[in-house]
DNA sequence: TATTTAATGAGATTGAATCTCAATTTCAAT
DNA sequence: ATTGAAATTGAGATTCAATCTCATTAAATA
């Protein structure tokens, strides 16, 4: 079984809550992305592949699969909420490019160290953080067209 | 005159805008104000102080000052767009109380050169970022009640 | 004071996200 | 396999911040 079903299964059993076929579309289709996607393009995806599952349950289904740890939150902005991976992926941060848009991921030791360093030093007791660097890419500093 | 009406209207005056008695409500009634604040906030003071600006005409201005450096925008996540002053205060950026909703400021000076060096790294024309740190303040940890 | 151009405001609209609740489904215990 | 308690689903309603519309009004400047 999929490390990603065994997780979601083990959770939805650990609070009582069942495993259906919906909840199975959008893990799937979920896991099925690589990049950062909002929920309403998950939707018009799982529209296309004629599968079915509504808009509430799949708003109601993310946010299970971030309570357990699958998936995270990105606020990327107003427009609506993003979503990303975390199993296999390590804790990182953002780079926004405002020209295109693109959205590339980094991590940097220092920055956990500072971030202990800040917390100490105002007495904070400090458990996750979010860093986006907004800017321009090298593709649109290269090629500004468009 | 005051700095900040200066500001704003030889701002309005370069883009062939008008300095309008509206508009100077907004000025003066965000420049009452301390801290971070909606947009919403803003229309219900100005009500009960009995002024007069349609919520439209708040959103529009609250726009002019961020476009000219007065305000900046503090996402503070998916409720609604928080403001805050620029003039007068140096960048910062905030630890966020995920128990009182405290918005707390801080400055550190190996931020800025770690985000440059990120920059260099990732071959990023970073402008600006913003750095959110959640966890529990030091009031809510000695003060777990409510 | 006339003319041009921008601004205002009431109310409509948008759009993501959430809520409602009757009908349906899951799943553990028979 | 059947049952029953509890969870789930989905269509559509609702919420709410934010934006838009457009007829009316006002600012700026010559």
């Amino acid at each position: 079984m999929r490390t990603e079903e065994r997780i979601f299964r083990n959770f939805l059993v650990s609070r009582g809550l069942k495993f259906t076929p919906e909840r199975d579309i959008v893990l799937q289709e979920t896991f099925q992305r690589h990049d950062h996607f909002e929920a309403e393009e998950l939707l018009s995806s799982i529209r296309k592949n004629r599968k079915r599952a509504s808009r509430a349950t799949i708003y109601r289904t993310l946010d299970l699969l971030v309570q357990c740890g699958l998936l995270e939150v990105v606020d990327l902005g107003r427009d609506s909420l993003h979503f990303e991976h975390v199993l296999g992926h390590q804790h990182h941060d953002h780079l926004v490019c405002e020209h295109c848009g693109r959205v590339i991921e980094f991590t940097h030791r220092q920055l956990e160290k500072l971030k202990e360093k800040v917390c100490r030093e105002m007495d904070f007791d400090g458990k996750s953080h979010t860093l986006k660097i907004f800017g321009i890419c090298d593709q649109c500093r290269e090629n500004p067209r468009r």
